[in-house]
RNA sequence: GGCCCCAUCGUCUAGCGGCCUAGGACGUCGGGCUUUCAUCCCGAAAAUCAUGGGUUCGAUUCCCAUUGGGGUCACCA
């Protein structure tokens, strides 16, 4: 049984991007193979900790449709799927290791690390722990002074440790360069690196995951799982999504919040199938899929180790190509969705609309913009002598329309225009302000002559 | 800086030794359609396959080096 995992730490406002593009992968391998997708929360850093974050995380998955198996609020046969409600554990496990002799108790200071760290640097060295604690006297009258202390990871000297990455392939790295990592902090929370080897192994993880920042602390877990006598997981690799300057994507230099996306009118559809197309092309060279189709065919064998810069214009086409395949009905549900002002309307000028809206919205937040016509409480007054005249003109011919339809008002705006060697732009600036958007005579035709007639009138005073 | 990862049009990519005078998509620029703007259709420009060495009858494809980019070096994940 497949199962794999992500584990988002709630010390943001919302899910990172590219954290959702992690979680795709981890989703779509799950699914390939009839697997279960986990989401564990890992809120071992207090200091970091922010309210209501992971309800946001979790609601933002839930609205990309990448719908987990296991989690913290909906349980499962390995919960709690918190870490700060699995602290015990942790404890036990880190004991388990100082008996073991694969790691030792640490009383050293902040103020000696980091003097040592400072030494460390100013002789162009690594940062590394010098090991000090390691074997040192009087531990338990220390422990029982109340003097703070961790645990730290005792890194074995010159050892090769190698692993085969399912996208990078073979990665060796020499043990010298890895450091004592502390494994239990002194507020008895654990590490990242220890909460996710116990976790991932009680929890049954299959394939672990995660972006390409973590290899250089994948040697740390290989030898905590060899430490425990644990079966080694499958590493993955995913590589880093970047912003335009090639850098990893960062807030500051890119929209990178989840449910930044969708405010924007963005379908999480369309992201999902940008985002799969990251590193990863369709065997057809199809551009435009569904989730159940990148499901069945992705293997992540077939990803590319290169990370992509994240490119905002291909999304807006995509996310454009999946507006333009949706259905009159199913868009304006979506856009009411989005924008409630929108019931404002009646439901014949709503399904007028959609067609004529539908093409020219590269997200949902376009409509508020393409329709303003439709809800002025009241038109603005000309100041131009021209264009008040040219209203006038546009009042007295469209007050003798009979039939009021777009053929009609066509018609009327040619001769107008032709008469007056004008272009179209014209009046659309007249009538809506701007000077282009959805097809004039239509737009009127749907706004009906009255509200037109006062439109004219107002314009005019 | 040490270590690790990576390297095909501006961007996302196809290519897994000969089919490549390198294909597609986004974007850009032309054109068509047309009541504006879009959509749609057609076309163009755009990569000396980072550079230099090998290996081979033959390298974008394999190997090495260089260069460049990225990541990582916390009681953060």
């Amino acid at each position: 049984m497949v199962r794999t995992r992500i584990p988002p730490s709630p010390t943001g406002q919302d899910i990172h991007i590219g954290n959702v593009y992690t979680a795709l992968i981890n989703f779509a391998v799950a699914k390939n193979h009839k697997g279960k997708f986990i989401i564990r929360i890992e809120d071992t850093d207090r200091t970091r900790f922010q309210e209501g974050s992971e309800e946001k995380i979790l609601s933002s998955l839930k609205a990309f449709g990448l719908k987990y198996d296991e989690g913290p609020d909906i349980g499962g046969p390995f919960a709690p799927y918190r870490q700060s409600e699995r602290l015990p554990l942790y404890k036990k496990y880190a004991e388990e290791l100082i008996e073991k002799g694969v790691a030792y108790y640490c009383f050293c200071t902040k103020e000696r690390l980091t003097k040592l760290r400072e030494e460390q640097i100013a002789q162009k060295k690594t940062p590394k722990y010098d090991k000090f604690c390691k074997g040192i006297k009087n531990q338990e009258s220390r422990m029982k002074a109340g003097e703070l202390y961790v645990v730290r990871l005792d890194i074995p000297e010159n050892k090769i440790i190698s692993f085969t990455d399912l996208i990078h392939g073979e990665i060796a790295i020499n043990s010298n360069e890895v450091d004592d990592q502390v494994l239990l902090k002194s507020d008895g929370y654990p590490t990242y690196h220890l909460g996710v080897v116990i976790d991932d192994h009680l929890m049954e993880i299959t394939h672990i995951i995660r972006a390409e920042e973590w290899i250089s602390s994948t040697p740390k877990h290989i030898l905590l799982y060899e430490s425990f006598g644990w079966k080694l997981p499958l590493f993955a690799h995913v590589p880093i999504i970047r912003n335009p300057d090639k850098s990893k994507l960062s807030k500051r230099k890119n929209p990178v919040w989840a449910s930044w996306y969708l405010a924007e009118g963005f379908l999480p559809e369309a992201v999902l199938n940008y985002l799969a197309l990251l590193g990863w092309s369709h065997p057809e060279g199809k551009e435009i899929f569904p989730l159940t189709e990148f499901i069945e065919i992705f293997d992540l064998k077939d990803i590319k180790p290169v990370g992509p810069v994240f490119d905002m214009k291909k999304l807006t086409w995509m996310n454009q190509q999946y507006i333009q395949a949706k259905s009159d009905e199913e868009l304006k549900k979506l856009i009411i969705n989005f924008y409630p002002k929108a019931k404002e309307l009646s439901e014949e000028i709503l399904d007028a609309l959609m067609p004529l809206v539908k093409s020219r919205m590269e997200t949902l937040k376009d409509f508020e913009k393409l329709t303003t016509v439709f809800f002025a409480k009241s038109a603005p007054t000309l100041s131009d002598p021209k264009e008040k005249e040219l209203a006038k003109t546009l009042l007295e011919n469209f007050s003798s329309i009979s039939e009021w339809n777009d053929a009609m008002l066509l018609e009327t705006m040619k001769n107008i225009m032709q008469f007056q060697k004008i272009r179209m732009p014209v009046l659309y600036k007249i009538l809506t302000g701007a000077e282009r958007g959805l097809p004039l005579p239509q737009t009127l035709a749907i706004l009906g002559k009255e509200k037109t007639i006062s439109i004219l009138r107002d314009s005019i005073k």
